[in-house]
DNA sequence: CCATATGTTAAAAG
DNA sequence: ACTTTTAACATATG
């Protein structure tokens, strides 16, 4: 279930494997998936055309056709949603079934990795006879012409130490919240806003605006700290605080139970003893 | 059957 | 008018 991390694996992949590679057919079925056009309208936009960018803020991708003069094409993985290319794959992490099976199947893709017909939601098929599938159990995830993303905030490995400061600073709202509002901050999800608020030692539930400068800037630094190794490691879901909060629900560092409650309507695990 | 789920957003509430 | 909270969305999994 993909957050920033995740979503830069995915915009990646696209950079990788997709670009260059003349568009022959798109499957634009899902009229959920791909609201609000209607069944046609995307492959009527693309087929023919090429890739030839694939840009991110935050969680939402945009890729570019025919070096700008064709639509862009939005993509959103929304809570499972996975790229997928020629089975190569990245965003929503393998469940533990699905690694067993590519396991089993001995370094050739699974089948489910190169597209199970009732989870692709969205497919490109390119005239070389590859293909690019949005996989998504959930179907949360988005395909859609020329996407809407003024409502997005600076993204948060990009956003200078002012500018958080004055856009995270403020408010009544927990600062959990605070910075899961993609048009404060742009990539935050549940689970790195959990490991990244461990990091630096502040409460979720803290209002906003009572933060002070060092602690802006520590949050700052831990949320791009945490982004970094999420990248690098493959994901949210290996962040320290988050492997340990179901296991023993103890601290990490101090031992301390962790506390569990909902924060800005998310389930949230905190240390009451370290995270003030 | 019940609880939970890493995202977004419209509607309601304040 | 603006900010914050809640509920709903579609579906899978333990």
């Amino acid at each position: 279930m993909p957050e920033l991390p995740e979503v830069e694996a995915a915009r990646a992949l696209i950079e990788r494997a997709a670009l260059q590679r003349e568009i022959a057919v798109v499957d634009d079925g899902d009229t959920y998936v791909c609201r609000p056009h209607a069944p046609g309208e995307l492959a009527d936009a693309l087929t023919g055309r090429t890739l030839t960018a694939a840009n991110r803020i935050g969680k939402s991708m945009w890729v570019e056709t025919d070096e700008g003069e064709g639509p862009t094409l939005g993509l959103h993985l929304g809570m499972a949603g996975r790229i997928i290319i020629d089975g190569a794959h990245a965003g929503d992490p393998l469940s533990a079934a699905e690694s067993r099976e590519a396991e089993e199947a001995g370094g050739h893709p699974d089948p489910r990795l190169s597209g199970d017909p009732a989870w692709a939601r969205f497919t490109v098929e390119f005239a070389d006879g590859g293909r690019l599938v949005l996989f998504d159990k959930r179907r949360l995830g988005r395909a859609v012409l020329n996407p809407d993303l003024t409502h997005l905030g600076p993204d948060a490995a990009e956003i200078s130490a002012a500018d958080f400061r004055a856009r995270v600073g403020r408010g009544d709202a927990p600062l959990k919240a605070r910075i899961m509002d993609q048009s404060v901050l742009a990539g935050v999800g549940n689970l790195l806003a959990d490991e990244a608020l461990w990091r630096a030692e502040i409460s979720p539930v803290r209002p906003a605006g009572e933060l002070d400068d060092d602690e802006l800037n520590r949050l700052r630094r831990a949320i791009r700290a945490t982004t970094r190794d999420a990248i690098r490691l493959g994901g949210v879901h290996t962040g320290t605080l988050i492997e340990h909060r179901r296991r023993d629900g103890h601290c990490p560092r101090c031992g301390a139970p962790l506390v569990r409650a909902q924060v800005g309507g998310r389930t949230t695990w905190w240390c009451p003893e370290e995270q003030r």
